[in-house]
DNA sequence: GGCAATAACTGATCGTGATCATATTAGATC
DNA sequence: GATCTAATATGATCACGATCAGTTATTGCC
């Protein structure tokens, strides 16, 4: 590797522990850029040579923690039996990490959403989140849990959404507590398995009064 | 009124109209809150008395618009037979809205979302959505099309949520176009409907091997 | 090693959103 | 209407993210 190479690889390192640090410990908004430059032992105008801008910097420390978070919420679905409880083992890592650092956790998720959902940039780690979800679904349609019709990439987009939206009214809006956002999303879950329409009942219970 | 309270109004409202003018024509990161303090007539300090920051002049500014778009597809959900017609008809204004201004409307909905989502600010913009939502599909439920036993908030939350995931989909990450983000919507809406469940199928079909 | 070309770095500087001590204005009291 | 008090307004100022002209380090070539 050339020397260039090498250095550009360092400081790229060196930033990206000193941004870990500061941000955890004063969080997004109150941590500078110049701070980070001084840690990371780096001019100020450096710093953007690496990163786009600041907000570049939430995905530049935690990409590796959100796919140990993707790695440790798939194998944890693997025990599930249902679809729902499968999704929801996947998501518990998450709000489990958001849960610890609620200022970051917002902005990352913001990011995530609203930036990064394209292939182009970080990894598309939204875009693998989605395609782990609709691995599950896969699996759960293996196993005959779900009806053999459905398009798994339009479902998990339908369980993705649902997740996405409980955590910033968790965290954003302060809309409900953890457990509450926690227990409404497994709610919606499975309300999605089930199926709104009044023509897809479960176990073909007796009560039929009105088909269309 | 007293005189104090007619110059606060008078105020708030050159602030309003002069954000929505300069808003329009350049955007909301193309716009200064310098820009807008000369064209209102007040001092650069001023502006902040009447807002807390600059985003919640997009609430400011667009508040109405918001209201109007939601009467507007209410009633045309009333024409709707089923509850995607009706909710992609309450939806259609804003893909319509944002189409014509996407910064903002990128804007806009990052703030709905992840700040507005409570009930306290903006006079709860985006609970104000999910209630029409949740009207529609008690409609619904009325007439027939819907299981009896589901919770319409809960569902409400799972339409919501596909349509808070296509949109920035859409402006923010360029993963579809307005097309295909509508069209995507639809079918999530109505594999809602359907359902996921391999015990919930429409009409009995008679291909049913393998029963749980 | 010397030298030119180019990649990478730097801190001074800029424009911005937001704040704050000070000034101005409206309302209350006599 | 004079005077006092509290609400409101102001522009100078601050801290920050981001930029850029100027500098330094690395590479390839003789």
């Amino acid at each position: 590797m050339s020397l260039r190479e090498q250095n550009k690889r360092e400081k790229l390192e060196r930033i990206r522990i000193a941004a870990s640090e500061l941000f955890e410990r004063q969080g997004f908004a109150g941590t500078t850029g110049r701070q980070i430059c001084d840690r990371a032992g780096i001019g100020t105008g450096t710093l953007f040579l690496y990163v786009k801008d600041k907000r570049e910097l939430l995905m530049l420390v935690f990409e590796r923690e959100v796919r140990r978070l993707y790695r440790e919420g798939l194998h944890r679905a693997e025990q599930a039996t249902t679809l729902t409880d499968a999704l929801m083992a996947l998501f518990a890592g998450f709000f489990e990490f958001y849960a610890a650092r609620p200022e970051l956790a917002l902005e990352i998720l913001q990011e995530l959403l609203f930036r990064e959902l394209g292939p182009e940039r970080s990894g598309g780690l939204s875009l693998e989140f989605l395609q782990h979800v609709e691995d599950l679904i896969r699996s759960a349609m293996a196993r005959g849990e779900l009806r053999p019709d459905i398009d798994p990439s339009t479902a998990a987009v339908a369980c993705f959404a649902q997740y996405s939206f409980w955590v910033p009214a968790w965290l954003g809006a302060g809309l409900v507590d953890r457990k509450e956002a926690e227990a409404r999303l497994r709610a919606g879950l499975e309300l999605l398995v089930k199926g709104l329409g009044a023509n897809s009942r479960i176990d073909h219970g007796p009560k039929q009064k009105e088909s269309r």
